[in-house]
RNA sequence: GCACCCGUAGCUCAGCUGGAUAGAGCAUCCGCCUUCUAAGCGGACGGUCACAAGUUCGAAUCUUGUCGGGUGCGCCA
């Protein structure tokens, strides 16, 4: 149980003294550290309902709660109750906590199954700085699901199926260089897509051509699935290796290929049970409520009025579409793996498609919590879209060498005594760990220039600032004689800065159900640079090993507190943390 | 045309289930390494929260409208 949770106990008991009845406590976080720790706005919403005076309520509010081995209460301002907790409070919550493997985090997910679907880059296509976020964001949200109780599956639902294939297909057949397959398969693919791909935009013919060959890998034509497959294969190795550097893992790898043969059955299905009908040729899923068309996601308002705005789902030439895959897809999860939820990491243009395909799949029978976490893009220079298909983006392999070459400057800089391949570790940890922070620490939905210094940054609220303050604890119990055991250290705070980070550990199970409600890891960023920043004041003013007894062992067990919070935030962001920087 | 996202300090961004004097980092300026790692700490400077109405005891936050930027809207994914 959190603080948070004891304080609201109590006052929701005081509340049902003084109003006879239960009421739900509204207890936050204070706005501002003048005020106290939690503030409680109960009286001032209550006092309107009850048409008494807010301060008067508030009066008999503080006298039947119980809280004086917690924390005293003050009545400020128009009505605010407000909580300073007592540093004993703090001191002894802390002394629990070193006992708690969850840092006070409550179990919210148990028994729940979700499925994270993200990453999902296309194959034959480098991975460029666009991608990072659904693969970061996406990461994080597993790690910290799994740390709430709940079951993961973290699915990357490759493009292996796509219309690309028909443009690699013709450059395969026509223009492959075989030796430069053999040196650097991903880019003699990709230089290949590139070519054909602006070709078809001056020839239709060529077009025409990568169409057919498409429709001759979908239809089983074996010469175009052995191609295919060793694209697969090359693609899959390449990405891989960004993974492994990224620290990435996932459970399955069904890509779009997978459902492939499911589809036409799911087509006849729809038609079957009316979902779906024929248009123009085409069989496509349209909008069969009444309901406002401006919240149909089937319906579209052009110059002449609303019109229908389908689904398709079969095309007029027989192949299969996005939307299909789409709903395949989530029948799988359904169906087979029994997901209670679907979580959707992908950018925020796609909001009308997830629309569509949630819509359709309820009206097809499939129970399920689907939700789309949608990003914003990141920008080009130019502040127009990253695009894959023009080209010269900067890669995602580009961005993480720089990082890591940045962070060897760095290290080599500040601290020369590190070399080889200790250095080096350090380097990849610190560098990749700045990019991740610098993409987990802003709100999802904010659209950002891709700039190499704002996301290389080695200083101020960066990982590498988290990390350094983790490296300093660690150098102070390297430095210790003797051993310390946190299980029976005594906890006793006086300095000020000693008590704002017992606070501010006290608040870590606080942070993570508010992470999930909205999936922001940016608070759980946020939260973990306003630890570290309590801790690096603590670190100036409290000496550890200098200090006398109780204070020595009690600011042992603080910096291991922390150092085990510090660890576990940046460990939940996919970030790890070196001994030594 | 309609829908969604965005507009906060010189720059990059937090804060948005309504709360008290709007916060960080970078940049600029002033201090702090004979004491546990200065990738650090302490301080200064910096704002009409795009604009206007409304709801409220109270609005950056909710509602409506306006302006500005981005994205999406039948056979791509």
């Amino acid at each position: 149980m959190t603080l948070l949770q004891h304080l609201e106990s109590r006052l929701s008991k005081a509340l049902e003294t003084v109003l006879g009845e239960s009421t739900t406590p509204n207890l936050t976080t204070a706005a501002d550290l003048r005020f106290g720790d939690y503030q409680s706005n109960s009286a001032m919403v209550l006092a309107k309902r009850m048409k008494t005076n807010p301060r008067a309520l508030a009066e008999r509010i503080i006298e039947s709660i119980e809280i004086n081995d917690l924390a005293t209460a003050k009545i400020d301002g128009p009505g605010f109750i407000n909580f300073t907790v007592l540093p004993a409070a703090y001191a002894n919550y802390a002394e629990t906590l070193l006992k708690d493997p969850k840092l006070g985090t409550p179990e919210l997910g148990k028994g729940k199954r979700i499925v994270i679907d993200f990453s999902a880059p296309n194959v034959a296509k480098p991975m460029h700085v666009g991608h990072i976020r659904s693969t970061i964001i996406g990461d994080s949200l597993c790690r910290i699901a799994r740390f709430l109780g709940f079951e993961v599956i973290a699915d990357n639902h490759i493009g292996d199926w796509g219309t690309q294939f028909g443009m690699i297909l013709h450059g395969w057949k026509s223009r492959l260089d075989a030796e430069a397959l053999e040196q650097d398969p991903i880019r003699e693919l990709v230089r290949i897509y590139r070519e054909v791909n602006s070709a078809t935009k001056e020839n239709p013919a060529i077009l025409e051509s990568c169409k057919a060959e498409l429709v001759r890998l979908q239809a089983g034509d074996p010469e175009n699935l052995a191609i295919w497959q060793q694209c697969i294969d090359v693609s899959k190795a390449g990405l891989q290796n960004i993974y492994d550097q990224l620290d990435v893992k996932f459970d399955h790898w069904l890509g779009e290929s997978f459902y492939n043969e499911m589809l036409p059955a799911l087509v006849e299905e729809f038609v079957k049970k009316g979902l779906a009908r024929e248009s123009d040729g085409a069989i496509c899923i349209f909008s069969d409520k009444s309901k406002d068309p401006s919240q149909d996601p089937f319906k579209v308002h052009r110059e002449d009025g609303w019109t229908d705005n389908p689904a398709i789902i079969r095309k007029a030439d027989g192949g299969f579409l996005y939307a299909t895959t789409d709903l395949a897809t989530i029948q799988y999860r359904i169906d087979t793996w029994n997901a209670d939820q679907i979580w959707y990491v992908v950018g925020a243009p796609q909001q009308l498609h997830f629309r569509q395909i949630f819509e359709a799949a309820h009206r097809w029978g499939k129970t399920g919590d689907f939700r789309h976490i949608a990003f914003g893009s990141i920008l080009g220079e130019d502040r127009k879209l990253m695009k894959t298909r023009s080209g010269d983006n900067v890669g995602l392999t580009d961005v993480l060498e720089e990082a890591i070459q940045r962070a060897a400057n760095v290290i080599s800089e500040k601290n020369p005594e590190l070399q080889g391949k200790e250095a080096e570790k350090i380097a990849e940890i610190v560098g990749i760990g700045a990019v991740k922070f610098a993409e987990l620490s802003q709100n999802r939905l904010t659209d950002y220039v891709f700039a190499w210094d704002r996301m290389l940054a080695l200083q101020g609220d960066t990982a590498p600032y988290l990390q350094y303050s983790n490296v300093r604890i660690r150098s102070i119990f390297r430095k210790l004689d003797g051993e310390f055991d946190a299980g029976s250290a005594r906890i006793h705070l006086e300095r000020p800065e000693e008590i704002h980070l017992a606070r501010l550990l006290a608040r870590f199970g606080e942070i993570l159900p508010m992470v999930i409600e909205d999936f922001r890891p940016n608070l759980l960023a946020n939260y973990l640079l306003e630890l570290a920043r309590a801790f690096h004041s603590f670190f100036e003013a409290c000496p550890v090993l200098k200090s006398e007894e109780p204070h020595k062992t009690s600011r042992l067990a603080l910096c291991h507190l922390c150092s085990r919070t510090l660890e576990q935030g940046l460990g939940l962001l996919g970030i790890k943390c070196p001994e030594r920087m």
